[in-house]
DNA sequence: GCTAGGCTTTGACCCTGATCAATTCACGAT
DNA sequence: ATCGTGAATTGATCAGGGTCAAAGCCTAGC
């Protein structure tokens, strides 16, 4: 049917199923999920046994960890095309390091990891890929923790701002936050409160305008000058 | 030849090497090189285009970032038996994210990635055998942001403590730093002044005993309690 | 249109840990 | 034994950003 052959389509696109011939995809495809999350709705917490890797078809997740006394890291923001917990596919204990919410109405598909695991067995193409993936992530936590160590909260709110440019936008150049700011905040580790006020600052300075969750760059030159 | 057998032998014990037979391993030993690096001196930089990756035999290597204006965090302290920048062999820009430097006098042996790109597409299990590895480092970096964002100082200390006993030691612990302690504290984010302070708070509160390089857990429960 | 509840902003204050500076300590070389 | 060098400690001070509290805003639902 069409929809079947749309969803093949789709997954055709994630990079982890890039390189799977159309037999390998619908085996995928026949231990897959499709879910839909209502907004806020938990949809695993850390330390959970884990046997499903996830894809985002439409919406929003959130990937957190709580402290003991309930303060609340946002480790990542995934949003359609992303996916999300492959990786524990190959931990010794197979529980979820982080919670998972959605942050507003979702639609996600799950698979099954042990039967993709076997696709993985007949295709090194897709171990490869699903390396490159891994090898990203891990990338981009050792630049989180230098910009946690070695910077300060402006420059993450800053390099935030800049990572949002669609691209090659020289001078004036829009941004709609589709996130609520305490959440980003909480992605940056920046308290909501100092969120707002980098922001009134950068503002004063006549780098950004800030309305509502649209923020213009003014002057995408003396930002990055900031860092 | 002996020597040959014994390396042979070091390198099957490598978690990464574990599943090759020996003809693999001998192709594996082919390609790599042995290198001597005297204390302090700098393996790379980061940013360098990488090809090689490599396993500590000998001493220790700190893999660090530095910020623009000289400050440094030290990412992870690697001993004999560990491997690093494997994970490199599968990124897009193949560039080393971090520098390394030897920390004393070390030995080294470094692996072409290519022709190691080969032995994995034979030998899945030693792709998974990488993933596994690949996803541990990547739920330490988790971790260690969560520990970063939603922890103070004292805490991250104590962790690390307590990281080091040799495993269920009931009561009295001893540890041995063979680390300078100005690197364990940019390793745990602490400067070396607050590091020292801590130590001796926890001192003074009758938790550890100190005494250069050797720390006496004296109430191994006590330092539990504080997490 | 208006109210209620949740974000966001603003203000006042405080605390952890950084910074700067001086001293002590450890240790290898002379 | 002594000197010199770099690490570690200690003291004094400071500031970035966290916390607490109150007010402002916006939107959904009545």
């Amino acid at each position: 049917m069409d929809a079947d052959q749309a969803l093949l389509d789709e997954l055709h696109r994630v990079y982890l199923f890039e390189e799977l011939d159309d037999a390998q995809l619908t085996r995928v495809l026949r231990n897959s999920q499709r879910c839909s999350l209502p907004a806020k709705s938990l949809l695993f917490e850390a330390g959970q046994p884990a046997d499903r890797f996830y894809l985002v078809h439409k919406g929003q997740i959130k990937l957190f960890t709580l402290s003991m006394d309930g303060d609340e890291k946002v480790m990542e923001i995934l949003y359609p095309g992303d996916t999300f917990a492959e990786a524990i596919m190959f931990m010794q204990a197979k529980r979820y390091p982080v919670s998972a919410q959605a942050l507003v109405d979702t639609e996600l598909y799950s698979f099954d990891m042990k039967s993709f695991r076997k696709i993985l067995e007949e295709s090194q193409q897709t171990c490869f890929r699903l390396m490159a993936g891994m090898s990203r992530r891990l990338h981009a936590r050792i630049n989180e923790i230098s910009n946690l160590t070695l910077h300060n909260a402006t420059y993450r709110l800053v390099v935030f701002l800049l990572e949002q440019l669609p691209e090659d936008a020289i001078e004036l150049a829009e941004i709609h936050l589709s996130t609520p700011k305490s959440v980003i905040a909480s992605r940056l580790s920046i308290q909501p409160e100092t969120f707002s006020r980098i922001l009134t600052r950068l503002s004063a300075n006549g780098l950004i305008a800030v309305k509502g969750n649209d923020i213009s760059l003014l002057d995408v030159q003396g930002l990055r000058d900031l860092l």
